[in-house]
DNA sequence: TATATTTAGATATTTAATGCCAAAAATACT
DNA sequence: AGTATTTTTGGCATTAAATATCTAAATATA
């Protein structure tokens, strides 16, 4: 038989227990056993092994960016001159070293190689990201940028049904 | 004197608790504490401010996408017919009712008045999400898809300098 | 049906979180 | 510069939660 995290036998508990840590990540055992009606001890066993099986990969403090005085949320195609290992693993390296990049995905479909996803603090923060660093990482041909007007809603992967 | 929430007066000891928390959100606070330099008291009504301040909004459990067999990111950008309030309240409490979306921004630079990110186990079901639940809903006029080969990278806000 | 295996629940123990108070540090004021 | 005021820290006692272990129940297997 088939271990826990390939076979994926994840039953009514455990994706409760998915359902509700995604929602509040910093949740109480106990209080987590009393939701999803369980015992505090089978309850944290659940859990340890969702952990353990990487299904859950950790845990994230949310922080409000424009408190932070992060106004500006912008996504940036990016689109390379040559789709080589070398030119993928130069920009992800550069664009690693640049804390402004929140997301950095690899997309078919738009004409652009990847999608960024940054936050500064304004246009001029944006303008220099963009002209002394972005566009100045070997390879990089073209860059076309989406503001972020609103953000109307996000949460996490659905685990019922 | 403003509070801490507006004027954001955040020393070394707040920039270093929220950057350790957006990587490791249910670290205890006496671990916390340690790698902070701080002795626990002080450090948890640090975390507790940043919390009550709203400044940390919440905390979620990250959960392996492909470990749940949902093996297909793909971002959905969307164009409205007319931009009243109507259509786009319409479309968002549309959007809200599918688990697949995982988040939904209003952006500028597209010919495109959304970004969708959605999740789903396969083409498939991406197919049928497109079909039968986005392009259905009132005002789509059109849908442009982008799929998304790899996750490169991803993180929190950049709290430090 | 009997047996093996898995999973739940109870309890004791360890560890962490919380609340309170005194001391230290930083800040403001004269 | 010196003193007062405010703020923040650190220690300690208390409360609550997490963890490990064991027994009982439920489920699956032969």
């Amino acid at each position: 038989m088939p271990s826990k995290v390939e076979s994926l036998d994840l039953d009514r508990y455990d994706r409760q227990i998915l359902e509700l840590l995604q929602q509040h990540g910093r949740i109480s055992n106990q209080e987590l056993a009393d939701r999803i009606g369980l015992s505090p001890s089978p309850c944290l066993r659940r859990v340890k092994a969702l952990e353990e099986s990487g299904l859950i990969q950790g845990y994230r403090a949310l922080v409000d960016a424009k408190r932070m005085g992060l106004n500006l949320m912008a996504l940036l195609h990016i689109s390379m001159d040559r789709h080589t290992p070398e030119r993928f693993e130069n920009f992800e390296r550069e664009i690693e070293r640049l804390p402004q990049v929140l997301e950095c995905l690899i997309i078919t479909g738009q004409d652009a190689d990847y999608q960024l996803r940054v936050l500064v603090e304004d246009m001029d923060a944006y303008h220099d990201l963009l002209l002394h660093k972005i566009t100045r990482i070997e390879g990089v041909t073209g860059v076309h940028s989406s503001f972020v007007l609103r953000k109307v809603m996000e949460r996490g992967v659905p685990c019922m049904g």
